[in-house]
DNA sequence: CTGTTAGCGCATTCAC
DNA sequence: GTGAATGCGCTAACAG
């Protein structure tokens, strides 16, 4: 059994309240009292126990953290950027990993709200808006990451998709591409129709038809990547450029690609809507939408802080700007067969 | 204010005992009794304070997980099999990313212990056993993962990388290379050892010499595994292939040889000491040693919740075996030059 | 300056 | 079958 303030106090040959004023620091205390104290709790190895401590301040320095899938390079970064913000703070992270299941959301959150966590951070799975619409009315601190709820308002900081997927059309178009799929994210999901807008918007600027044929939903898995740029390129006249949705989806493309010995880049040009250091190392070059991952960290990090201070605030959206990263091709210019389709 | 179990009593006109009792299915309760405590229940949208469960019970139902690198996708997929095990048993996981540092490790593991979580995953970080030691001597359950204490005994589950270095390097030598280079971890590590160990054995075994310039020690980073390659390769006879140490110095390594535009594979061959579904997709390919994620995964967390049941249980050592996943090369056969080395 | 006491929210003895 | 009372370990208000 560990040991427990009470313990402590006996062996100092002081009352509880002395140990905790020490501590703490909330109380003065004779340097000799002190000395004492100090010493117990070195010979007893004690620490405080902060569940105790929590249930009696009603605090737990601690903040939730939901994420769609902790094995995608971009979650996992934004986890660490966060993480690294908050302990400056004094708070620990909890996190849950999501799956992309709805259910998961669901039963994560309840969860977080039975540990009576001080806040929460979550980049929504879409299909279930309702416990965390409860839990954002009843005043608990919640700050969206990513992707926008339909039905309520809150705190949230997200990246402009429509201008992010615009961009990654246009470079397409400019190096030539005139029929270019998109793998925008799960159907029925507002999230996807972001980026399905700025592919059209792109379009549509180069008096290019937009034709659905060549979007293609995926559900951000290797395999999901792999289907979806099976059907793309299945069509009569398959695209000779696909934008994935995220880098899992980039690597199930290419390996389809790549089975069918499809040449990489000059016949199907791949884009990635994620960045990822890997693409610096390896071929086929891949540009992306470089999404600002440590702005999205620090500022739905500072977002959900001020919250905490003032949970009356009114809610606040930031909306980043994501910038393309562009990624060269070999000395020979073996693109010259894309260009020429223009 | 969150509603507690008096508000439901008080709502349901029982006493708070009931409610307890109808919450836990804990104690017989009337049909009558319990339909009005689960209607007070649903009117007040009551949730049991974990905390102050936690506090009575003397357990959280929460287990901490300590990783060096949550960015490195091994660890993240060791994160997400552990933490879909643990559910299944009714367990909560608190994560830290211990970013490679001794210190933070013992801050986690500090917090670890205030928390009362009721047992720890820990992949440790080299350099700072002492906290860990204490909290395995005073019965705390923990697994150790990965990598081996020296100071102490305890649940281990790890891979064996002196086989799975020793594999690897045979393949490289099967491949006709003769210098081969190791990037096996950071410096002072016996974890390092284990690799330069494997390395050793291979070589041996063909009558090569080992020579301790193709040793550049590694940090695990992009920008690590690209230093340690620039050394290798600024020896006056560089090696022809690279064992690097994770998937993260196989990036670094990647990206020196292009900036170096060394011809990959045919100049300089690179192996990976973790797989990576990235490497079914890009080139140059990439054979690895494929380490078993999710026997690691889910070994762990039974040796835990086995220990958690069984505190005086004898510590067991886990060690599993890595298997070479190799990746062929372009139907023409670019790699005769190294072949021809031989 | 330091000790005593109440209560955080809950599960769990006891009595009835 | 159900209710009242105790204590988990801690902090903070109140005495002295």
């Amino acid at each position: 059994m560990a040991s427990t303030i009470i313990d402590v106090a006996k062996r100092a040959g002081v009352s509880i309240a002395t140990v905790s004023g020490v501590l703490n620091g909330s109380r003065y205390v004779s340097p000799e009292l002190r000395e004492r104290v100090l010493a117990a709790v070195r010979e007893l190895d004690y620490t405080v126990n902060q569940v105790a401590r929590s249930l009696q301040a009603r605090s737990t320095r601690m903040i939730g953290m939901l994420v769609p899938d902790i094995s995608d390079p971009f979650h996992a970064n934004v986890v660490r950027i966060v993480e690294t913000a908050l302990k400056t703070a004094g708070y620990t992270l909890l996190l849950g990993n999501l799956r992309d299941r709805p259910e998961e959301q669901a039963r994560y959150l309840h969860i977080l709200r039975a540990q009576q966590v001080d806040g929460i951070l979550i980049y929504m799975v879409p299909g279930c808006e309702e416990e965390l619409r409860k839990l954002v009315e009843s005043w608990k601190p919640v700050v969206l990451m990513g992707r926008a709820p339909t039905t309520f308002q809150a705190d949230l900081v997200a990246t402009d998709h429509v201008t992010g997927t615009r961009l990654a059309i246009e470079h397409l178009m400019s190096r030539g591409h005139r029929r270019i799929g998109i793998i925008p994210g799960p159907e029925p999901q507002p999230f996807s129709r972001s980026r399905i807008h700025g592919w059209r918007q792109a379009l549509a600027g180069s008096g290019l038809p937009a034709d659905d044929h060549y979007i293609s939903y995926g559900d951000y898995t290797i395999e999901g990547g792999a289907l979806a740029a099976s059907h793309l390129l299945d069509l009569r006249e398959p695209p000779t450029a696909i934008l994935a949705g995220n880098f899992h989806e980039v690597v199930g493309v290419l390996r389809v690609l790549r089975q069918r010995r499809i040449k990489r880049p000059d016949q199907v040009e791949v884009m990635s809507s994620h960045d990822s250091e890997v693409l610096d190392a390896f071929d086929p070059p891949v540009s992306s939408v470089d999404q600002p991952v440590r702005e999205l960290g620090t500022n739905a990090t500072e977002l959900l802080l001020r919250r905490i201070r003032q949970p009356g605030r009114p809610p606040e959206q930031i909306l980043l700007q994501p910038r393309l990263k562009i990624r060269s091709f070999p000395a020979s210019p073996l693109n010259i067969g894309a260009a020429a389709e223009a």
